[in-house]
This record gives structure tokens, sequence and C-alpha cells, in this order.
DNA sequence: ATTAAAGGCTAAATCCTTTTAGCTTTTAAT
DNA sequence: ATTAAAAGCTAAAAGGATTTAGCCTTTAAT
């Protein structure tokens, strides 16, 4: 490693207390005169010093490092991460990455981890519900920002993409070119994502004048299985073929395509399919399927922003609804 | 944040010494009392001890920390990253994760800015050739990995998947049906991925007896753009429309498909394709595009095997070449 | 000439662990 | 009754930075 405070103090003939003020910009405030100043700057420049940033952790209470916690690092989270990621270098944090593979206890393991490692906030994709929630923050002393996923609560940060605007948006487009027949391809039932993606789907129908069955709606999981599961009991379970599904997420429509390659490879004359989520690989299905594109960049960039402006700008929390976009193929 | 040492040993009745002691199982070797042991272990359950690992890592010199550097957070290098930090939380280790955009100046400041916040070993996707990885090597005094980019040298520690084999078997398999004429659509020059990429190309066509044009082989960078690029300069530049074309990146892939939507619809009719790295959207893809899956589990649990070992068994520098498996739909 | 103020710097405490060297008390041995 | 060894524990240093309180010297003011 590089010098220490001490090895530069004996170099410029001062104490270390001296060159620390100096190098953290304090010298007029203690009346470092200008020649002396200069002498340190020159010396800490020629032997690029830096100093030790665990010593610095450790008597600033104050590790410059953020954990960022979150299902899997796929398309979407792994864009999210590597935007989070940039914005918080620019600023001098690091960012500790976890998975949790959307398991709720695997996700408490890692909160108590990172907080035990000294980080100095926590971004979260989470699956805790509010209860849950709020027994961690009385016990956790650091400030948490949820991504992706939100806890409702006035006090509670979180910046998520609009999934109820999106998925209204999008299945409204549907519905206005006449059809009727639409079937909800669901994830973890009690996140935010779910239920605002449901919500919108159920409001788009409503404002449409469609009825909405409740035995149209399917919600296991976000795995790729799970989607698959939910496309055969909707293709095996009623006698019809559906004239339209909608999964709520990429890995949904994988298990989706899945299922339609192996046993229903027709799905597609009789079926439009439209999902939230994005991928550029959808550009080449045949036929077209409608998208909502979450803007993962502006939600990255803001959830590091109201992070950053808790930690050193004596703001409280905030909220952010991401606005999506529509592809329509 | 938890109670200290010094708290610990006050409620024990005893100095912080024989609290440290005992918490790291050196009772024995000190001849602590057993009756001591037990109190000072009750303590420090009933108030669920964990030590300040700022504190540890200062005096230890060892921050149990890892930093991880790859161009992006991409299906590939998200997988990868994933695993990685999954097993490396395992051993108590954790990842800090940093995105180059394969920029060579971005991962030197990153390298050195890692270094800097006192990791204990970098696993690193890297843009550097021998020399730079030389320099490198004299700077900074902890073990380095090198992962899905290998670079020559008897003394570097790399696992990688074995490109060469990988696409000596796929355009292979192309040339015993009987195909000729195979354009090659590479990435980044410079890099151990498109050299072996480009030898396993070359051999599979050597060795099924078809000559290998060099004007067939466009080499220039591993974005979707220059996929684009390198299909479009293909099928301009020449008046027959190639047999088949290989695109060593899913990335270069998509950039193909993105040129024949837009200005050559017909492609696939004429021109057989098949590329490097797998995507399971490719399986609902007509017509079907034979690839290579690189096994990024695998490669992530051996390179951070490879640097826990260096780390913590003593062991040198090793190097792995993982078998890719070929996809043929 | 004395006092007050300003100038220029530093010793020591602090953050929390780990670890070395060694102190005191008890037991065993001669 | 000494001496040696064993048992049981601890003071203090170290790791590298920051920060408080304050020391000494010089200049200005009365």
């Amino acid at each position: 490693m590089s010098l220490s405070l001490e090895e530069l103090a004996l170099k410029a003939d001062v104490s270390k207390t001296t060159v620390s003020l100096v190098l953290n910009g304090k010298s007029s405030i203690y009346r470092i005169s200008k020649e002396t100043e200069n002498r340190i700057l020159k010396i800490a420049k020629e032997h690029n010093y830096k100093p030790n940033s665990i010593a610095r952790a450790l008597r600033l209470n104050k590790s410059l490092t953020i954990g960022l916690i979150i299902p899997y690092l796929n398309r979407h989270f792994g864009r999210v991460a590597e935007v989070i990621e940039q914005n918080a270098r620019e600023l001098g944090y690091q960012i500790i990455i976890a998975v949790t593979q959307d398991c709720l206890n695997t996700e408490h393991d890692l909160i108590e981890n990172l907080y035990e490692r000294n980080v100095d906030g926590l971004i979260l994709a989470t699956m805790m519900n509010r209860d849950q929630f709020n027994d961690l923050s009385s016990k956790i002393k650091i400030p948490i920002v949820l991504v992706d996923r939100r806890i409702d609560g006035d006090d509670i940060a979180w910046v998520v993409s609009d999934d109820e605007q999106g998925t209204y948006e999008l299945v409204s487009v549907l519905c206005q070119e006449g059809v009727k027949d639409i079937y909800f391809v669901g994830g973890i039932e009690k996140l935010s994502t779910s239920i605002d993606r449901l919500n919108g789907f159920k409001k788009a129908l409503l404002d449409q004048g469609v009825e909405c069955n409740q035995s149209k709606i399917q919600q296991i999981g976000y795995a790729v299985a799970d989607g698959y599961e939910m496309t055969k009991n909707i293709i095996e379970r009623f006698s019809k073929t559906p004239e339209a599904i909608f999964t709520s997420a990429i890995t949904l429509l994988e298990g989706l395509l899945q299922y339609a390659k192996k046993h229903k490879p027709d799905l597609f004359s009789h079926t439009r399919v439209i999902t939230y989520d994005d991928h550029p690989m959808l550009d080449y299905l045949q036929p077209p399927i409608f998208s909502v594109r979450q803007n993962a960049e502006e939600i990255a960039k803001k959830s590091f922003e109201i992070m950053h402006g808790i930690l050193e700008k004596n703001r409280s929390f905030a909220q952010e609804l991401i606005k999506p976009e529509l592809i329509l193929r």
C-alpha cells in the first residue's frame, strides 16, 4: 500500500496532525502557513499519497460503501446495478452486491450481514412486507432506499417503475383493438410489482368496459418455470384458446414461450401475447409481442441520488415513480 | 452498531484481551479457565456481539473483500458475478463490483481505486495485454485472477471458457453439413476471447479442408452496433449472399439481427447463422441458430476458488479452461 | 514594558480489534 | 522452605487516520 500519514509527516518534517489538516483542506482554519502547506501538498503528490480507507472508515464511522441487495443479476437488475455502480463511483462510493434469489430468509441474512460490515446505506429490492420492514428499520440505523419494489409508508424511500400505469397503458392498447378475453400471468403475489401490475390490468379492463373474471388471473411467482406452469394452466384448463395473455415479467414470457414451443406451437395464431419488461430479442420474434420497457437507468440513477441525498445532504426520504415506455411492435 | 469488545469486557468483568482471546477460540492457548470462557461466550451471545469489521480489517490488514471488475453486468457477466458473490459469501467474503464498459482507462482507474480501498484480491475480466498486466502486477501486491479473458503467462491465474474448442466444434458441425462459405464476425481483436474464437474458427475450416479467406474475417468490437456494422459490411461488400455467418458473441448476433430486420429480411433464407454465447430466447427464433453456451456458473465457481486458495490456503496461481456446450437447435 | 491577540504548529485521544510480552497467583517438586 | 512450573489473566502497542485542546512564539496594542 502507499505511504502513511506518519511517513509523510517525517518527510515534510512536521507532525502528522499538520499533514492531515493540510490534506483535508483545513490549513487556514488551523493557520498552517502557506509555505508549510505547499511543502506538504508537494510531498503528498510526489508520493501519490492516498489515505488508508479502512483507517478512515474506522475513525469517521463511514465506509463510503453502499450495499445493494437484489433478487438476481438478470438483465433488468444487472442494468440497475451497473448504473448504480457508475453513479456511486463518481461520488466516491463503492457498491457491495448481494443476491437473494427471491428468498426472504436470505434477504434478512444479507441485510444483517451488510449492516455488520458497516455499509453506510442499503439499496434494496425487497420481499418484505410493511411489518417486517418496520421491524428491520428499528434495528438498523442506516438509510434504506427500496428499489423496484416498494412498501407503502410515508417515511419509506423508494424508486420504482410505474407498474400500474405501464400495465394500464399496454393492456388498454389491446382492449382498444377489440381484444376482450385477456389472461393475467403474474408473479409473487404480495410484491408491489405484482399488485400494481394487476391493478393496472384490472383498471384497463374496467375502463374499457371489459369484464374481468378472477379465473383469468394467475399468480405463482417470477421464475421461468412459473410462467410455464401458469401458461399450462390457462391453456389446459379452459376449452377455448384465450384471445390474449399478458405476462407480467420477461421471465414469465420465457416460460410461456417454452410451453408454447413444447405443447402449443400454434398458440400465436390464436392468441396475442403482451408482456411487462422488454427485451431486445423480442424485436425478432414472430409475431410481434408488445411490451413495457422499464427505465432501468433512471431507476438506478434516482435510487442512488436519494441515498446520496440522505447520506450527505441531510435530505430525508423521497419516493419516485419512473415512467416506463410502451413498445408496440 | 452492536457492542464493542470493551463493553463486553465490562459486563463480563474481565479485560478486553480476555474477551478477544475467548471469542477467537484461543482460550486454551492462553489458559483462560472454562468458567471464564463460558461466561464470556454467554454474554457475547446474549448481546449478539459481532466484531467491528472495519477495526478488524485495520488490525489484520485483511478486509475479506474481493473486487470484481467486468466490462458490463450483462447476461453472461451478471451470471458470473452472481455466482461469484454466492460462493464468496459462503466463505465470508464480500464482492465489490465495478464495470469498465470495455474501456481500458476505466479499467486502470478501477483497479487502482479498489486496490486503494483495500480489497484482498481482484477478479478481473481484463482488456490489458501482457505488458500492461506485468506493469500492474509489480505495483499491486494482492492476488489477481483473470476471468473470461486470459493473458498468456506462466504465473498468471485465469479461468476462461474454452473459446477455441467451442468455436471449433460449432463451426465444424456446419462444415460437416457441407457449408463452406462462412464469415467470421468478431470482437475486440486483441482480447483472448477474440483470438481463441478466431483460431477455433480457422482450425475448423482447415481440418475440414475449407479454404479460409482473410476477407471473410471482420473484427471491430463486441457492441451491438459493431455486430450491425460487420453484418452490413459482409452483406453489402460482397455480391454473393454468404452461406453462413458466425457471430462471436450474443451482442454481435443482436447486431446482425438488427441489420437483417432492417435491410435484409430474407437473410435467413440464404444464410445460416451460428453464434458464440447462448441465450434462451434463441429457442424461439426462426430459423434455429446453433450456439455455444458458456458455463458461467463453473467459470465463476472456479475463479473464486482459485482466489480463495491463494488467499487462505497458500496455493499459488492456477489456470482453468471451462468446457462450453454446443446447442444445436 | 507589559499584555493581548494572532500565528503556527503538535501531543494525545479516539475509533475497535488483535496480539505480544509479561504480571500475579497457585500448585508441584526438591 | 525454596524454587520452578503452571494457571489465569491483562496492560499496552499496533494498525492509520481525524480532531480537540492547547503549547510556544511572534506581532500588535496600550
